[in-house]
DNA sequence: ACTTTATTATGTATTTTTTACACAATAAAA
DNA sequence: TTTTATTGTGTAAAAAATACATAATAAAGT
């Protein structure tokens, strides 16, 4: 069957697979989701955007925004269609985390799931008219979902605390405008920790991503803060050179 | 069909779904692969182990190791067994990447695969048998590819010189006892950069992770370096500290 | 108008980390 | 014994991260 010079490795003519459509006929075939884990900011708080399962099993709990893949259908785009269906938002902040592929993980049989990350500014967000099955939920409170929904949501909160101490995403989860203070707050809510305001300011001053709008706060009770914006422009341009930022 | 008492978003039970197994079934389903990134190390050049396409329409193109997903089998175990079928290693590193889903990257249809990433030493592997349509490729000098294979093995490359400055993963990569320069020329040949030699000899002992075995080299032309071999334990238990470690 | 309150804006000294850089010692090969 | 290539080692300078306190400001209350 193999060729005889054993040198040449060169399949022979009657070795291909000359029609590929018949081959990945017969390929076995599984359901396949993606389930997003939207996150916002709010009352100073980490968010993530839930729906009630549907699911008589899971009566009560929580679950990410979720859907098949559908045919032909990239997972990139699956995971923008879901996010346009559920919350009527386009061009969210979306990124691929990773598989989630336990036999039991869906009561229904096997099922692999994609999970996405996806960061959307509460505010914007509420102008839309908002699925009334869906909840904001603070993170941190959480402590159970549908599914593996909680362990695919741990994961994309870790991921994203490791992401955004290397590109400036959190811009996604604020306003346009915004004071100092309020991107502090975020990044404390995200990393759960608290930061040195002055060192903070310094760290962001020194990035050169902040255009100052020379506006301030209004509706706050004691000094505003002066308003700024993200230099968007700057960031694609130099994309390169903020991996490797932290705090 | 809504229930009247908008405050509650509870489902009634006619809107819950009972029957999982019925709900899993009418969902589409798509042929799903893991394609296999195995990186190796020798003569100074980072190495991928690559077959050839069994495809006529790639005749003559070298693949990423991939097969099917089976049913009800986990990604981590399909890449596990895919590495044990062709290189007879059991226990190598293996990590998942992300998944690539564009509908026309499989030219018999729609095929999502899932990359996933392993580091094996090629000394220790050559002593099994190697299936002979197998071959170590320089990752620098390849430029085309089956499939999209070559944009996720840029992808692979990509998440490995990230990834192993924040972890010590380069260990995998070397035979058990190794010199200080192999370790510097691994990093040097991932990273593709020259490093000071000194400082990288200081970072390492820094980090502790390294046991002196009191053994020096042999078949080098000049003075031998000594040997060291790698703390896994040490490493296993303080994981958490390495993130963030990089040069 | 004045006082109180909460928060903003700002700089410097200290510590830690990173970088740049050179020479004597060693083992093998000639 | 000499030549060759490479090992092993330390220090000074630069850069980055950290710790820390006070005057200025706007709003709210009196």
């Amino acid at each position: 069957m193999r060729n005889s010079t054993m040198k040449s490795t060169r399949k022979t003519e009657s070795q291909l697979v000359q029609d590929p459509v018949r081959l990945v006929e017969s390929y076995p075939k599984v359901p396949l989701t993606v389930d997003c884990a939207v996150f916002g900011f709010q009352e100073n708080e980490l968010k993530v955007l839930l729906i009630r399962s549907d699911l008589a099993l899971y009566d009560g709990l929580w679950s990410l925004l979720g859907d098949n893949v559908q045919d032909n259908e990239e997972l990139d785009d699956a995971a923008n269609r879901i996010l346009k269906e559920r919350t009527g938002m386009d061009d969210v902040y979306l990124d691929q985390v990773r598989s989630f592929s336990h036999p039991a993980r869906h009561p229904g049989g096997r099922v692999i799931t994609v999970a996405y990350c996806s960061l959307i500014n509460i505010q914007h967000h509420q102008l839309k008219r908002i699925d009334n099955e869906l909840h904001w939920h603070n993170v941190q409170s959480l402590t159970q979902m549908a599914f593996d929904h909680f362990e695919i949501l741990t994961h994309c909160h870790k991921w994203l605390q490791k992401r955004i101490q290397e590109h400036p995403l959190g811009f996604n989860l604020l306003p346009d405008k915004f004071s100092l203070r309020e991107l502090q707050n975020l990044y404390e809510a995200i990393l759960n920790l608290q930061m040195d305001r002055r060192n903070f300011r310094k760290k962001f001053a020194s990035m050169g991503l902040l255009i100052d709008v020379n506006e301030i706060e209004n509706d706050v009770p004691h000094r505003p803060g002066k308003l700024y914006k993200f230099n968007f422009d700057k960031y694609e341009k130099n994309k390169r050179k903020w991996i490797g930022i932290d705090f």
